[in-house]
DNA sequence: TTGTAGGCGTTATCAC
DNA sequence: GTGATAACGCCTACAA
């Protein structure tokens, strides 16, 4: 009962009186089977609702057509993005995505690369926690020759791929925006300081505004654990000033949610008496009435796909017979941000 | 060089001279093994970097220790809460996830199906297109004993297990909340008319109503094909009525927002000219200045988890030995809707 | 054009 | 306690 067999190559064998070998060569229509073979094997596959056993193949060809998503937060606009575009290419390669969600937590996230490893996925996208420091189970896979592709938040570490945003690009432009308008104190609050992402936004604006000849004041520059209290106390502290920023540059979008909420409570316009630019990963700033004046977009279902096209070249390589190929080389690529104006 | 051999059980047993099932038996601790025989395969098996080829066990035990997961749209706050729920439960039992996205067409919908299948995916979780309207593919998944729980977009099918949720609770809660604070003309801006979800919505509705003596106006009940124009239409056919509504109810936090943004272009203050209550599907409100008063709250976190709980059951039971215990009976669970007021 | 046979890594059923 | 062996479903040299 539990066991009633579902068809297989075997079964169809027996029923055609031919090999097994035949008929496998036959439903993948290999040219040394002729023609009647062929189309009676199909016939009969087609008949007994025969479909192929993956779990089989994989075992046997070493692989899965299944590749590892590893991410922070599904819940994060930009990653559930990011993972459409990586979904979407991956099913015109006719591939699964296994998907795992770190929550930001290291341990977690060593534990569904283990689990993925043990899975034998054909390749990996990985997007690291704010707090991994050990590359050791990265290192690991390897061994198992799995590529890996990192995206966004990428570990500082040599001969890697990865898909990231140059954050400079959308910046700057956010910053001759905001000098072109008049604005000369223009705020920061950058996120934690042991982030990548926080000193790429601090030195981008630090270079943005000397090359303006605006000479940047350490009081202007603040920084948040990103939490909803220190994005609140930054901003504070900021529209506190006696010389306050008439503009604020914010770490992300969430961010820009809180300093719009207490820049209001301050009794201050948005966008008038400060304007605010963060960086995207919200898609909804048009339906809201206090948005900030324009966003630094960085495209992340364009980034999810970039980052599968590699993977995939990848993949693709190594299951390519030919030896004679030598590996692919590690591929960086590095999108522009870009400022997306609010109307 | 490709087939560097990674360390296999069998390394071990030739390493160790002992047959591969004790090398097998003592990697699983079985206690028919000596324990020093136990400890050096342990030991061996440690400095060898041993690790399970899950491929192979899959294959042998009929299990991939893997769950299906195909969800309409994964940039819905909605779902991608909801896989929140169902990986960190997946999680707990040491189970990857297996994820697709339909983007709400049934075409899609199948091949996912189709692939999981072919993956041998020990279990489903679903949440199907709006469009659905076939079968099959479903059905096709007993064949191979692949349970599956469909999750808040439900198949009309009897025998099946679900989970979803009650919208008639939240529902009456914000009908009885409009009428207390004195609204006698509610709006409803449903979905299409082919939704179980619109139906569901428009009985409530109606229901609510009349149980508090209030006569349903057909001029106040509209529909939209979600699309953003629909939306905006069917607020401003509402907002134009020479007997124009006070509260408004909207199909969901999407159309929402396209009615708040009509309504003030009417002139309107929200929640005072017009109180808008919706079915919640966004998760940051509390930052918008023009949001609902309240939002039916559906739980998705927690709808993830259940859906998870019951298909591990069947999952769980499947591979029981024991003979004599009948299959589970398909599961029905209904979470109440709640009212959750934006203060 | 087709068949034979071996093997992928693991587990399970027998034996001993 | 441990070992031999078969089996899971499929693919692929190698033969014929």
């Amino acid at each position: 009962m539990q066991r009633d067999k579902l068809p297989t190559i075997k079964e169809i064998a027996k029923r055609l009186k031919v090999s097994t070998s035949t008929v496998s060569r036959a439903l993948h229509n290999h040219p040394s089977i002729g023609y009647i073979t062929t189309y009676r094997v199909h016939k009969l596959a087609e008949e007994l609702g025969y479909e192929p056993n993956l779990t089989a193949i994989s075992f046997k060809q070493r692989k899965t057509y299944t590749i590892g998503v590893v991410l922070p937060n599904l819940s994060e606009a930009f990653f559930s993005t990011a993972i459409s575009g990586i979904e979407d290419f991956a099913a015109t390669k006719n591939y699964n995505v296994l998907l795992g969600q770190s929550l930001d937590d290291p341990e977690r996230e060593k534990r569904i690369i283990e689990t993925m490893k043990t899975h034998r996925v054909d390749g990996m996208i990985v997007s690291i926690t704010k707090n991994t420091d050990n590359y050791d189970h990265f290192d690991q896979l390897t061994k198992y020759h799995i590529p890996i592709v990192f995206f966004d938040r990428i570990p500082e570490k040599k001969d890697i791929s990865y898909v990231a945003c140059n954050l400079e690009s959308g910046l700057l432009q956010a910053l001759n925006l905001l000098i072109e308008q008049g604005h000369r104190k223009i705020g920061l609050i950058n996120g934690p300081d042991q982030l990548i992402a926080s000193n790429q936004r601090k030195e981008t604006y630090l270079k943005g505004l000397t090359d303006n000849n605006i000479k940047p004041d350490e009081k202007l520059m603040v920084s948040s654990s990103l939490s909803k209290e220190s994005n609140q106390q930054a901003t504070s502290s900021l529209l506190e000033l006696k010389d306050r920023p008439t503009a604020i540059i914010t770490f992300n979008d969430y961010v820009a949610l809180d300093a719009i909420a207490i820049a209001k409570k301050h009794g201050l316009v948005i966008n008038k008496d400060v304007s605010i630019i963060s960086f995207a990963n919200l898609p909804i700033w048009e339906y809201m009435d206090n948005r900030p004046l324009a966003s630094i977009e960085q495209f992340p279902y364009r980034q999810g796909e970039k980052a599968s096209e590699i993977l995939f070249s990848f993949i693709e390589s190594q299951s390519s017979t030919d030896e004679s190929t030598e590996p692919l080389s590690n591929q960086q690529i590095i999108f522009d941000s870009e400022l997306i104006k609010h109307l």
